[in-house]
DNA sequence: CGGTATCCGATACGATACTG
DNA sequence: CAGTATCGTATCGGATACCG
């Protein structure tokens, strides 16, 4: 039998030095609410404030906000203040935020794929 | 021009009423700690508690043990007891923990090959 | 060795009120 | 409309001590 079934998807590791600041960027950018606004974003293209807070009902605003300003300040999103009145702020993934959020959606389809799977090994766990 | 560059990765979305379930389960998985586990053990295979503290320094034993439960609970691992003194636990990515990984393995790639375009995005943020 | 239990500080987060 | 400011709670997560 084959030790390994597929050996090739290697994601291999990374040299050392730069490790630490993967990891870092890991941690900020695996974040529930950064990953479903790069989705948002990605499948209706720009949109303003509140259609994202609609699109996200269970965010708060100050959430939103935080949310929506890390992204921004790590290149993900740009954020466009319309001098109009009342205000109109468009927010639109940049080149880089699109490549992240392709990089996510093997993580979406694995969720939507696996969600029954990992339920029933949860009713399993806890049943012992 | 071509309003979309590729519009083909499509990750469309989800059927709405299982929206909220894959949502919560991505609030689960996509953990930091998490994630490095999942990539420890997809690289290094099986390996025992001890080995799992050394190879990620900067978690706690309770955050090691607290993760590790979790995943186990998730189906991703399996934790094995030897009855052996001093004891030995083993932990091994289930195929659902490889599967997993392998589906972070796109954004591992994407943080290595963009930390230094955020690093000048933040700048670029801080220095308005 | 591989944990559990307890305490504690930091921070994440939501709710509410207010503003240009 | 699109926020900011403030407050209170809850959860995260580290440090320490102890155990089979």
């Amino acid at each position: 039998m084959a030790a390994r079934p597929a050996p090739d998807k290697n994601c291999e590791h990374i040299d050392p030095r730069v490790e630490a600041l993967v990891t870092e960027l890991i941690g900020r950018v695996a974040d529930k609410w950064t990953m479903i606004l790069l989705e948002v974003l990605e499948e209706n293209g720009v949109q303003r404030f509140t259609q994202l807070a609609r699109a996200v009902p269970d965010i708060s605003q100050k959430m939103l906000t935080q949310t929506l300003r890390r992204m921004e300040r790590d290149g993900m999103l740009t954020r466009t203040v319309h001098p109009v009145v009342p205000p109109r702020v468009d927010y639109a993934l940049t080149p880089l935020g699109e490549t992240l959020s392709e990089a996510f959606c093997g993580v979406w389809m694995w969720a939507e794929a696996n969600l029954d799977r990992v339920e029933r090994a949860r009713e399993e766990f806890d049943a012992r």
